[in-house]
DNA sequence: CGACCATGTGATAGTCACTATCATATGAGA
DNA sequence: TCTCATATGATAGTGACTATCACATGGTCG
């Protein structure tokens, strides 16, 4: 299936997001359409399509026992970033770029966001670095949030500087938001 | 097109979201279906569309002007919502669970709570809140998120107390994050 | 080796959201 | 009354998505 999102995003940066069908895709990667609904869902996944989330969770319960919260959810936050960052730069900011370019991957973007903000907030509720589910909601959202900032702010100028940096910058003005702005 | 909301709002409470098609709402409001996607602009919006947003931002410039941040903003969002709250609470309930039982409607909803935080971003930024774009998407969406959790838990408990104090409650959570969790 | 079964694939047909376009009705202003 | 602008309805078309079918593959038994 790498290669029909391979074939799908070069369609798309050619041609446009909209003005591709599925079954134009189906035919350049040499499978049948019925093939890539079933294994990806939807035309929006073919793009959004990733296996970071996981990733991006490994560690992150094991570094909420020896730290407080914020910290040591940057620490391991970054640590999981620089990895994708090394391994699958040029492939995500392709995707960002056309996802960025069209209203309706943008939507199924945002759920995406959704999805991590619920998953942050279970793993701070089960680690007890939330006392309770709407602590466990607000936290998992600010920091849901200051990741996208982040991950924006590499975007815009291009990943040039590394997306641990932006981070750090993003973190710190969370912390800044409660000291009273 | 209020009519054609409430018609909508019916069917689907009836059938289902995905079982009832914009033709068949059509019918039932009495205009063609063309009219309907001229006004909404598609199935979704029929549940999603309202007219709350520009009144969350009223205001709360102003508030900005003479209360740290976080504090201004509290009190400027709590207004907005307990006028809702007094207003449309009915209303505002249905749609919520119909798009909580939907997940094709939960990913559109999604993307309104993204422009939500483009335009707190945006307002804080202008107000002189934030110091830079990326304090002012890394504070908007923190506040956003907090909105959100807090909307959820008054949800929750079916709008019984209202959602002031609901939100008083999610930013308490919020102002704790930075203290250390 | 051949029979059996499971899983993944291709192909067909059908539904429905959405778009584009045209003719018509309604309502305001000269 | 004539005119123009805007809103509506109707029609036809595209394409995403969902069945459901038959077929190929690959592994496990007898």
């Amino acid at each position: 299936m790498r290669r029909v999102q391979e074939r799908a995003l070069d369609l798309f940066e050619a041609y446009g997001y909209a003005q591709v069908s599925v079954e134009a895709i189906a035919e350049a990667a040499g499978v049948g359409p019925a093939t890539i609904y079933r294994n990806f869902g939807g035309k929006e996944r073919i793009v959004l399509w990733d296996e970071y989330d996981p990733l991006l969770f490994a560690g992150l319960a094991d570094a909420l026992a020896d730290a407080p919260p914020l910290a040591a959810i940057q620490r391991a936050l970054g640590r999981a970033l620089a990895e994708l960052y090394a391994r699958d730069r040029e492939r995500i900011i392709r995707r960002a770029r056309i996802v960025e370019a069209n209203p309706e991957l943008r939507q199924a973007s945002a759920a995406n966001q959704e999805a991590l903000r619920a998953g942050l907030a279970e793993v701070l509720l089960k680690a007890g670095a939330a006392r309770d589910p709407l602590e466990a909601a607000v936290f998992g959202g600010a920091i849901a949030s200051t990741l996208e900032a982040a991950a924006l702010a590499w975007l815009a100028d291009g990943g040039a500087s590394p997306l641990s940096r932006h981070l750090a910058m993003a973190f710190r003005r969370l912390t800044r938001l409660c000291a009273g702005g």
